[in-house]
DNA sequence: AATTGCTGTCGAAGCGCTTCGACAGCCTAT
DNA sequence: ATAGGCTGTCGAAGCGCTTCGACAGCAATT
């Protein structure tokens, strides 16, 4: 393993100048960098992680606590990670995988061992038992999502409250008075998940304002459970003409079985999807929908905490603008008939 | 920030001692072992992970490479990814995070810096790029997938050629003599991805066997590539009674294209898909199916490394034996009309 | 000519931990 | 009684880096 004092040897200089030429924190004559890079360059030197981050206190790593459950959105979470390693990456941080499993623990431990300079943690509950942690702390942190009280915390999340509002306009703007929301599955709304209860305040004050009638019901993923709460909607709405969808893996069923009971779509009913762009274009019907930025949210992450750490930055809460975006799944309501 | 030393003083022992109570790699009295470990929580000491590394060379961490593409699987390689976190940590490493992106420089970095102890690849492909870098290293690393040439690495893998035959097999007994198979997006054969390749091995194999004919097609996920894909098959071959599908966004596609043209699944045609099993059940035709076992590959890959962390265990391909699972979507042969 | 202020480089200290060798104290076997 | 072997603990060295203060050399200012 080559070191850095090699390095120097092998350049004619000192140990700290490599350091200097490496960080840029002091001025070093053209010559001589030219020289360093030419040796660090010539014997394959890369700085060890370790003693760099027991010297400047420094690990240049980033903690990701991603949801161990994978009851919803795994495209998103998959997206959203994958947008936090590369934009890291672009400046100079890793990024440590950690589960939820651990849960408040691994805050913990990740601060007291100075393992990563900052976490970005996704999945938040309204009461999320790892956020008196974090305000206890010095490390920077940003939210992938909302809890109820964000004093003392950055956050970056879709406004998921306008997206339940926009999909309403759409569909009042379109004359349809009945309209069903199919959530996410029990268990999502029962653990206290911010954006699927925001989501529901956003479509029902909404709906109370344009006067639309709203029926929401929870829904796990998969045909067979969409089509007993599609009969029980149908059965107590009859006239439902919209249907507003927040949950990835209920889409296309809903589509399949509202295909097999002669309901067109959109002459008959409009879908209006909360989902990915791509989910939205390769469905059966090309999807109306309110798309999920989880790349866009992923790079704002780590750029607040990127910044946090430079010691720019604050404490904010972003929420991303919904937009709606109009396809082949929503039209007219039909006459009353 | 605890340090050793402040817990050191606290229990009123020497700072290498507590460093063996925490190692166990000395013996300890009872009585000091108990002292120490009262400070450690008193104090609330946590190991400073930077300072370890540097003195131990040993990191606790484990990279893993995800692909950044995002064209195939992204369940099945979340659901690896979440396998690889959680057992790692069982074995108390922690997990860093890489996309493909930087590609073999990443290799580079990671075994030059000692950030990592050992690195997880998935998305191997047969002639890959970072093959020649993990032999000449003695970083410990093992592959998800199969490259082209295994020797000097430790790889495992759904035994995909044997899954391939299976579907033949399956649907061999049950009558069909024209089989289609639906295959991932042109893409992930052009960059040569082993699986897709091996699979279709397996399949044409055991076809020339039992004396299948086997149409292969490539289809990108989606609606309205599948209805040109099954356009085409049927017009080529309107026999064709029995499809294989490797490709989970072409699953729902398929069996509404299937519905919609009045061919029934399983009297008139069956369909055999290569998908994790929440797909296959949550379908709309219960499907049968050969699992892909992502958290089964995840906590094997995670099992080897360690093992050979420890010092135990050596390069071997372990290939893991498919199952299939018959439910809804196949059955006899329709009688030749 | 003397002072001041840069710029570029160096030496040394120290980050918090692991680990090696030393050794005190005790028990067992001669 | 003595040598030898354990067991449990300590001190010190050192891992590879960053960073602070020092300072030599030179240019610009008085």
């Amino acid at each position: 393993m080559v070191t850095l004092a090699e390095v120097a040897q092998h350049a004619g200089v000192s140990a700290s100048t490599v350091s200097y030429v490496l960080s840029g924190k002091r001025s070093i004559s053209a010559t001589t960098r030219q020289r360093v890079e030419q040796s660090i360059r010539d014997l394959g030197y890369h700085p060890n992680a370790g003693a760099r981050a027991l010297a400047s206190n420094r690990s240049n790593i980033i903690a990701l606590m991603i949801p161990l459950r994978t009851d919803m959105y795994v495209p998103v979470m998959m997206e959203i990670a994958i947008a936090v390693a590369t934009t890291a990456r672009m400046h100079g941080y890793d990024v440590l995988l950690l589960t939820g499993e651990e849960g408040p623990d691994a805050v913990r431990r990740v601060t007291g061992s100075g393992l990563a300079d900052a976490m970005i943690l996704m999945d938040v509950e309204l009461e999320d038992e790892r956020l008196p942690l974090l305000r206890g702390t010095d490390q920077p942190s940003v939210l992938i999502g909302l809890p109820a009280d964000t004093t003392g915390l950055t956050c970056v999340d879709l406004d998921w409250s306008a997206t339940g509002a926009l999909c309403v306009e759409h569909l009042a703007g379109l004359g349809h008075r009945d309209i069903a929301v199919i959530g996410e599955a029990p268990a999502v709304y029962e653990r206290h998940t911010g954006f699927a209860e925001r989501t529901l305040d956003g479509l029902r004050s909404r709906a109370r304002e344009t006067g639309l009638r709203v029926l929401h019901r929870p829904c796990e993923g998969g045909y067979d459970a969409m089509a007993v709460t599609l009969a029980r909607i149908l059965d107590e709405r009859p006239g439902t003409t919209g249907f507003v969808v927040q949950n990835e893996s209920a889409v296309e069923p809903l589509l399949a079985l509202l295909r097999q009971q002669g309901r067109a779509v959109p002459e008959d009913v409009s879908v209006v999807a909360i989902c990915p762009d791509q989910v939205a274009v390769q469905a059966s019907v090309r999807l109306t929908s309110v798309a999920i930025p989880a790349q866009e949210m992923g790079r704002h992450a780590v750029q607040h905490l990127v910044a946090k750490l430079d010691g720019r930055g604050s404490d904010e809460v972003v929420l991303i603008a919904p937009e709606l975006t109009v396809r082949a799944s929503s039209g007219p309501a039909p006459a009353a008939s």
